[in-house]
DNA sequence: GATAGTTGGTTCATTATTTGAACCGTTGGT
DNA sequence: ACCAACGGTTCAAATAATGAACCAACTATC
């Protein structure tokens, strides 16, 4: 593993739940040592990919990925242009709806939008972690990934997150044929208890899926109609935001159920 | 220079109006060997920092920065917070609101918000890099910054961006001393000609300017009435902008003018 | 108030990694 | 058919990363 790797590496320690972390944190959830990470901390501070809190000590995030961030959608439109989709599905549904993009082997909630009408509502955190085989998206996205991208997720120990957590590989492998000939996926209190969602897969330069758009709902409003409602909605926004960023969805693109 | 900087240090070279640069480009840009430059990029791209068209095989940033920023404003909500204060500049105004951050020895424009009111507007680019001679936001930051700081960017070439700018770095320090007894900053044309804007500083935990809140207008639509409104939106806003992330104004700070 | 266990930060000989000139195979223009 | 430029690759030489041990400062515990 190269030494920019391992350095980049440590800011995938941050998290919503972790923002920020101390020298020795870091060395340990790293598993390496401590005068390495110091210096490669330093420079990612001296490059504005980190900054140290002043009492603490400890580091988070820098500002310079805010401006990475404007140049990548100034290039890459994504998140701008989602933002309009998401705008558009939680006014048709009335629910919340978000975005999510695969990184590695991680699939990140990015942005979220709630709508007003119900006092009660599927609640997000923006850079929050899904899985893949607990969600909507998740399963959208694996339904449309390369054979070799979802044996891999397949392969490593698949969490329940709740009571109806599907965790049988070959179980997961029938719902996402399923899915990829409706090309609509579906998750019934698979993440969270008591949240339905639905989710299309949003497509890169590549045919491959890039993401994943969503609606959830808490389960006892996701009537028929709405899901309904909900799946033509996404796969006409999942459709322009394919289109919109450059992207290209895989021949032949299933259409209505 | 450490590895890890250099590599960073490429992430540098992109810009607005070169989002996508080719290895050899790269590589002449940054003065390095082109196999470094080539490894470089390849971890990059492994990390999703970069990733490759796939025609042109040419680089731009990554998703994974997107991620980052979400976080990073989920730890330091700066830019969320700040756009709130654009709605409010840009309505009670009528004119283009914009924030920009300092990150290192460059200012970068990051967010902006037009105003409907009138026909012809002030047009800004996110992620943009602005002069801190040149601009009302730059001197905003410079007459509160560190005087290493200020030394560090009036003994670099000023660049003249119109007929009206100034760059002989003794009439700037006195302007910037002018600014500091106020606390607002104004640029008639010295950026683009028949621009005039107004700016204040916003303030980082250590009580250094971390970047600056502005109002651009048209020259012709700058009265004195225009400005005395925004100066006081703009004061206000940038208060609540430092309070808000978490940082503090030096003493003694300058009200009223 | 001494103790023991943290913390962030630093040092320096050892080691492993980065480096760069030269080298491919392709592509696109003349 | 040529030439130049492109992205990508190789391997000995040189340079930079590494990590155990070591500070000084802090904070609980006794």
């Amino acid at each position: 593993m190269g030494t920019v790797t391992k350095a980049l590496s440590l800011l995938g320690y941050f998290s919503q739940t972790r923002p920020e972390i101390g020298l020795s944190d870091l060395a340990r959830l790293s598993g390496m040592n401590k005068a390495t990470v110091y210096r490669m901390m330093s420079e990612l501070v001296e490059q504005g990919f980190a900054e140290q809190t002043v009492q603490g000590k400890s580091y988070r995030l820098g500002p310079e990925v805010l401006r990475l961030a404007a140049l990548r959608e100034a290039a890459v439109p994504l998140l701008s242009v989602a933002r309009e989709m998401l705008m558009q599905l939680s006014e048709t549904t009335g629910e919340t709806a978000h975005v999510s993009i695969v990184q590695g082997m991680r699939l990140n909630a990015l942005a979220h939008q709630y709508s007003p009408r119900h006092g009660t509502r599927v609640m997000m955190e923006d850079a929050e972690v899904l899985s893949f085989h607990g969600t909507a998206s998740g399963l959208a996205v694996l339904a449309f990934a390369e054979p070799a991208f979802v044996d891999a997720v397949l392969a490593r120990p698949l969490v329940a997150h709740t009571a109806k957590t599907e965790t049988r590989p070959d179980a997961i492998r029938a719902r996402i044929a399923a899915i990829r000939a409706t090309g609509l996926a579906e998750s019934v209190g698979g993440f969270e208890a008591d949240v339905h969602s639905l989710a299309v897969p949003v497509f890169g330069p590549d045919a491959q899926p890039l993401g994943a758009l969503a609606v959830a709902a808490p389960v006892a409003r996701m009537t028929p109609d709405l899901a309904a409602c909900a799946a033509q909605a996404l796969r006409r926004c999942a459709a322009d935001l394919t289109r919109r960023t450059g992207g290209f969805a895989p021949e032949p693109l299933p259409e209505e159920a």
